[in-house]
RNA sequence: GGUUCGGUAGCUCAGCUGGAUAGAGCAACAGCCUUCUAAGCUGUGGGGCUCGGGUUCGAAUCCCGACCGGAUCACCA
């Protein structure tokens, strides 16, 4: 129990026992004191005087003396306005520490044990058709953390990819592939499969663009011209043939879609990024339809003239949406339909069913929530779209079209040129081998990247700067990594001089820094639940940042290997070496590693 | 038009389950390395928290309404 949690039981039975009345645990406010004013931790007793029916003045001291009597670790309170200040003894955060130290990084994590929920994150879900762009890398990242952030507030987490292997899109690669490619591999051009098939969009996008010119220029309206492109025709009787089980056009599907599969392994292992469950289109596509014809016949959902079937939503507010067109083929709607309801079955009653989508599809997860909800899933308000802002470069969205998508490969590449540059200037690592002092190049562009991308809130609008955004200065990545490099520094140091690293200390006080740093510490764990309820990985980096900014005053203003008094050396080096330890973790949680040193 | 998400310092973002003078980083300027890694630390300047109402002892935070911006409302995925 926290003493957050022993301060309100008591204040709960305090009033009880003083005004004979009882309190929710919402009216009980508890917060850290500011730092101006003496005290740990501030109990906000405004919203008390209604019940005790006195002054704020006489609430705060009668509840304060009841709370010093009853708490041990409640030195003494003070009172100015209607906030009762508490102070909290030494000798308690001492022991928040001590007890940190003996959990190393299981310290403020839950255990996962045969009851704990499971929950399935789905996220990354790329098209095969061509490489994972800057707004993917978001996705990914936040996927990957928030999976990690629940299992460490104790759920079972399955991380699953949905990868669209199949329609139009990677037919278009195909065919301008089977046209223009000459039979071009991996292998013959040294390309990463991905951008290779990724090339070969491009070309179909080109030549289909100089077809419709051609048809135009012979007379064609710029509709019939874009419908009518022998190219475009080409694709889809492709689309046809394979949903036909054509061989030759399964073959090729196979050969290219293998060469995708390559490529975003590489780039999937770099991230740093896997999954437990992998889900293929082409082996979900048809789920869904005969729920939807149940619900047709149940009457829950409808049809019209042309035997098309739909969901009417507009008694929500919403619009009608089909799930069956006239020929009886599905749309991506009911798909998921299918998928949801399979998880469900395949894993149980699990807690929650996340999607990592960007914010363009919000409206599609209120529409599934929504129909499985009518379709009478009572799981359906387990479905969590993680919804998450779009990233946009300085001049507007990223497009395709117009070449200004960031490809993840090549910004991974500048970044880790660009750690190298600064890692160069500084000559830290100069005496490491090439091949471990890129190592560290590599945790450092990738720290840069992830916890630029992760700092801020999912569901906001991010800009990125290629020139200036991602820096290893003030409120970054590397920034974090430097101090916990620079504590292994220390402790390193201290093991030379025959300093044992120690897991414990001996001591009955401590500076404000130290114990401002302790403080800290004890907040942990409650972050975790936070930033795992909210789904939000930003409340952890946020964290981590500030236990960084605090310890690096500290680390400034306090020596540590030359202090003399030995009690007080020990506890410092046990204190930094907790902060690395929350480094280590918190860091963990958005999946960025930390280095040794750098 | 319906739905939905945003609007905090010049820029990028925290803070939002209401609480005591609104915080960082970048950029600008000024300091701190013969002492544990200066990718660090300290200081200065910079904010009508888009606007207007309401609830409250108290609102950047909650509610309503404007205004601005994004997304979406396909027999695409």
């Amino acid at each position: 129990m926290t003493i957050d949690d022993l301060i309100e039981q008591e204040i709960i039975s305090a009033v009880q026992e003083l005004y004979g009345a009882t309190v929710d645990s919402k009216s009980v406010q508890i917060s850290d004191t500011k730092k101006e004013i003496a005290g740990d931790k501030t109990v906000v007793i405004f919203p008390l005087v209604r019940i005790s029916k006195k002054s704020p003045e006489d609430t705060a001291n009668e509840l304060g003396a009841y709370l010093v009597s009853h708490i041990d670790a409640i030195d003494s309170y003070s009172v100015i306005k209607g906030f009762l200040n508490l102070t909290i003894s030494m000798k308690y955060w001492l022991s928040v520490l001590q007890n940190a130290l003996q959990q190393g990084l299981e310290y403020g994590k839950k255990p996962v044990t045969a009851d704990s929920p499971t929950v399935m994150v789905e996220f990354s879900s790329p098209n095969t058709n061509k490489p994972l762009h800057l707004g993917h890398v978001r996705n990914n990242l936040l996927g990957y953390s928030i999976s990690q952030i629940l299992a460490a507030n104790g759920n079972k987490v399955i991380k699953a990819n949905l990868v669209n292997d199949r329609g139009i899109h990677i037919c278009k690669s195909m065919i301008a592939w089977k046209l223009f490619g000459n039979g071009e591999t991996p292998q013959s051009s040294g390309l990463k499969g991905d951008h290779l098939v990724g090339n070969y969009y491009v070309v179909f996008d080109k030549e289909y663009k100089k077809q419709v010119a051609e048809l135009m220029a012979a007379g064609k309206s710029e509709d019939e011209a874009k419908a009518e492109a022998p190219i475009l025709l080409q694709a889809r009787e492709m689309l046809v043939k394979w949903e036909q089980g054509d061989p030759e056009v399964l073959s090729l599907w196979k050969t290219m879609n293998g060469w995708v599969y390559e490529g975003f392994d590489a780039t999937y292992k770099r991230m740093g990024v896997s999954f437990d469950h992998v889900y293929y289109e082409s082996q979900t596509y048809l789920l869904g339809k005969k729920v939807v014809i149940d619900g047709l016949q149940r009457g829950i959902l409808f049809q019209k003239e042309d035997k098309s079937v739909w969901a009417d939503l507009t008694g929500d507010g919403l619009d009608q949406k089909l799930l069956l067109r006239p020929d009886g083929t599905s749309v991506y709607m009911t798909q998921d339909i299918g998928t949801a309801i399979e998880r469900f079955r395949e894993y149980g009653d699990m807690g929650e069913l996340i999607y990592v989508v960007g914010n363009e599809q919000n409206y599609h997860f209120q529409v599934l929530s929504l129909i499985l909800q009518k379709l009478g899933y009572d799981w359906a308000k387990k479905i969590y779209h993680m919804s998450y802002g779009m990233v946009e470069l300085p001049d507007g969205k990223m497009k395709s079209r117009e070449g200004t998508v960031v490809d993840a490969d090549d910004l991974m590449d500048s970044m880790v040129k660009e750690a190298k540059a600064i890692s160069d200037e500084l000559g830290k690592l100069s005496d490491l081998s090439d091949e471990d002092a890129a190592e560290v190049h590599e945790i450092i562009a990738q720290g840069a990247l992830k916890y630029f991308m992760l700092k801020v809130e999912p569901r906001k609008t991010m800009l990125f700067n290629p020139k200036e955004s991602i820096d290893f200065n003030g409120n970054t990545g590397p920034f974090i990594q430097y101090t916990h490099a620079r504590i292994c520094s220390l402790l390193r140091k201290a093991a030379a001089q025959g300093v044992e690293v120690p897991s414990s200390f001996a001591l009955e006080s401590c500076n404000d820094k130290e114990k401002e740093l302790i403080k800290t510490i004890s907040r942990y764990g409650s972050i975790i639940e936070l930033a795992a309820k909210d789904h939000a990985p930003s409340y952890i980096a946020n964290y981590v940042y500030d236990l960084v900014k605090m310890y690096n005053q500290f680390y400034h203003d306090y020596s540590i290997l030359n202090e003399e008094d030995a009690a007080v050396k020990t506890f410092r080096l046990a204190l930094s070496k907790e902060v690395a330890t929350i480094v280590a973790s918190g860091m963990g949680l958005l999946g960025i590693r930390v280095p040794e040193r750098m």
